[in-house]
DNA sequence: CATAAAAATGCATAAACATGCAAAAAACAG
DNA sequence: CTGTTTTTTGCATGTTTATGCATTTTTATG
């Protein structure tokens, strides 16, 4: 562990490991920063007093902002989603230039995008918009267009005429559907266009995916299994499920 | 260590230790630079009278970064921003097309929208997106372009571009300085190009205005003061400055 | 209700800080 | 160049802040 000196330093510390873990425990920051509790503690009082987190016995949690109720609509999977961010983050290069698609799953890997990565992003989502303004580093490229309130992502014909002008070196796809044979499919019909675009446009696609949705299908197509690049799954995944994808040449993470 | 000898020189290195480093400690600065603590205590202060770097005990931390930036100054202020608010929003009717440019109060108008209301909504903001999702008769279209990451707002010739392709019947604009003579200027270069086009292309333009921004000049030129349709000012404003804007036939509220 | 963990409180200590002052350095006027 | 003024700097002083420890109170949980 780095050593930290300053105070101030210290607390925003804990607010970064709150966004990244949803949780901190005060005797784990305090092993972790080799402060008392006590200081932890008294860390704690203070950015609840600045409402910046919600004290809890044992430590502290989010406060429940506008843009934290989209996140944690699903509380399900949280863990999940945190573990398949922190593979996914491990692919990001410093100086690439990347498409995010929406989902909770790609705001996780934004929040762990290393703080001084110069990178270009480009991304129909509002929610990895306001994340991404906290980067200083990141030059950040809002796709307009129709919102889709469920989603809060940019869709329609005028995002994808928006999104056919980049060509980036990853792309982050959203939550979906795999199914070896049917390829890539989603839930939502806004937004497939746009996801079609973002995989023809980037050199390599990115695609995090739960054990269960693994091997299930949804109603609209979007790019067969050749298409992705990287697939980034959890550690207990059934091997045998993946074997159809191994042989296709899809690096597994 | 090469010999400073002008302290104005020795604060400028301080900045440049702090950009590198995320952070300076007194203490260390000290030896660097073979001055006292008291000095470089003395330095930091200058240098965060100036807005250059956050005074924090053992030292100094950047500047808060976009969104803190943006909590901040949606608690400045804000009875004052309710009350132009509550004003505002009774000049939108039902199945009206709308500009809404950024800034806090803006966000403070859309959120008392009533909820029956049909709208369409044109911004090329995304915390104004974000609380439009949850309108469900409101038909948002985002605006796209580069993200000012002071302003949460897409900018650039992107974003004016889409803007040009939407002519509509109000435009509430977002904060800004108000002249009689030298009309409405900005302090923030990007995005006014963006307010222009949304001034060309709204029928009306509302401008809300709390009282310590009237007649005050900043650097950036929008639009002469007859551009102006609508002005929300508070309620114990000087009668005297509105004057001059009553006598170009804007309607003030 | 009993027990253990977590939190609050009071206190002591050391570091960091503010303030006033005087010496040194720099800028300036004649 | 000389004398004056202003700025900069370091030091001594008292004050505030940060921190850990001991003790008491509260909370969680079986």
């Amino acid at each position: 562990m780095e050593i930290i000196t300053l105070p101030e330093e210290r607390r925003e510390l804990i607010l970064n490991q709150l966004k990244e873990n949803g949780k901190v425990l005060s005797i784990e920051l305090s092993k972790l920063l080799n402060v008392s509790e006590d200081t932890i503690r008294r860390d704690l009082r203070e950015l609840a007093d600045a409402n910046l987190l919600r004290r809890v016995h044992g430590g502290a949690m989010p406060i429940n902002t506008a843009m934290e109720s989209f996140r944690t609509r699903e509380t399900l999977m949280v863990d999940v989603k945190i573990n398949l961010a922190k593979k996914a983050v491990k692919l990001i290069k410093d100086h690439q230039t990347i498409f995010f698609g929406g989902g909770t799953t790609n705001l996780e890997i934004i929040k762990r995008i290393p703080k001084d990565f110069f990178l270009t992003i480009i991304t129909p989502s509002v929610v990895n918009a306001i994340e991404l303004a906290n980067f200083p580093r990141i030059k950040t490229i809002l796709i307009g267009g129709e919102l889709s309130q469920k989603e809060l992502t940019a869709t329609g014909a005028e995002a994808v005429a928006q999104l056919k002008n980049f060509h980036t070196d990853l792309f982050f796809m959203g939550v979906c559907s795999l199914h070896h044979q049917h390829g890539i499919t989603s839930v939502e019909y806004d937004g497939v266009i746009s996801e079609k675009t973002m995989v023809e446009n980037a050199k390599a696609t990115v695609v995090p995916v739960s054990n269960h949705k693994l091997e299930t299908i949804s109603a609209n197509f979007i790019a067969p299994i050749s298409a992705i690049s990287f697939l980034i799954t959890e550690e207990d995944v059934d091997q045998k499920l993946l074997q159809p994808y191994f042989l296709q040449g899809i690096k597994i993470v």
